[in-house]
DNA sequence: GATGAAAGTTTCGTCCT
DNA sequence: AGGACGAAACTTTCATC
């Protein structure tokens, strides 16, 4: 999938008001609506745009806490990992989930109501067998959420 | 701010979509377009809902590499806390940042195009005179991603 | 690609209960 | 509060250049 600087410009105003018309869109990329909404619908189409999401203020929603959980497993057996990997999507907590380099096999990002609602979360992750280790670095302070991608040109 | 049991249900709603128009998510609440745009705009205005964005394929517009850094300041003066916030605040890479408890000060969330792209951002952060230390752990894989926030209700 | 037309939706203010 | 109406804007398809 190739994408151009018309539909790099289309993505950048997006981001910026992902609720944008079409009508809106063409206007700023000096095109008019019909090839505008044909590139639009190409790129969700082909999954450049996955989906379209607003942005929760999480305290008001009831889920001021947010905690990084750095996760390492016993071993990286097939089954361990689909095992752990299929438990960490079935958790609405869990909104997003990297393997990655360093000590930990794993970081999350979950979200709950309280310590008690983590605490519930934390317990059914340690219930899983192929994990080895938690540990959990709690959000204090949010510096900058949700910024939009630094789009090149 | 409160949030009802219907506000719930539309912030719902628009998470698995969020371009449906105000008529389907009056019809998907059972209530007729006009309250439903006013609990809408409401909800707008009054910061529920902080705007709206479309999730893109990272890889796709070349911005395949995803770091979660870890970074310690040298001490906690008001300057070097608010020196490195707004630094980071500058930085388009880095799309999320929180001051987090355990051993380091800050995590971020940087995106890059490649490793040469994300060496010059480290550069960048090494130069800021408060930063002690600075920790890159690469996402391998992402296992979940900007999953839609586990309303209650 | 652009343009214009046409039918169907959607938004949003206003007024009513 | 919710519901109904209407005007203006928007979406979407179609044919044409």
């Amino acid at each position: 999938m190739k994408v151009d600087e018309i539909d790099l410009k289309i993505l950048k105003i997006l981001q910026q008001d992902g609720r944008l018309s079409n009508a809106e869109i063409a206007e700023r990329v000096a095109l008019s609506p019909s090839p505008c909404l044909r590139r639009l619908r190409r790129l969700e189409t082909e999954g450049v745009i996955q989906g379209y999401r607003p942005q929760l203020n999480r305290q008001v929603v009831g889920l001021g806490m947010t905690v990084f959980v750095q996760v390492k497993l016993h071993d990286h057996s097939a089954e361990s990992v689909t095992g752990f990997e299929d438990a960490v999507r079935e958790m609405d907590a869990v909104v997003n989930a990297h393997t990655v380099s360093g000590s930990a096999d794993y970081l999350l990002e979950v979200v709950a109501e309280d310590l008690i609602d983590y605490d519930r979360l934390v317990k059914q992750m340690q219930r899983l067998n192929m994990v080895r280790e938690i540990e959990s670095n709690f959000a204090l302070q949010a510096v900058k959420t949700e910024a939009p991608l630094p789009l090149k040109l």
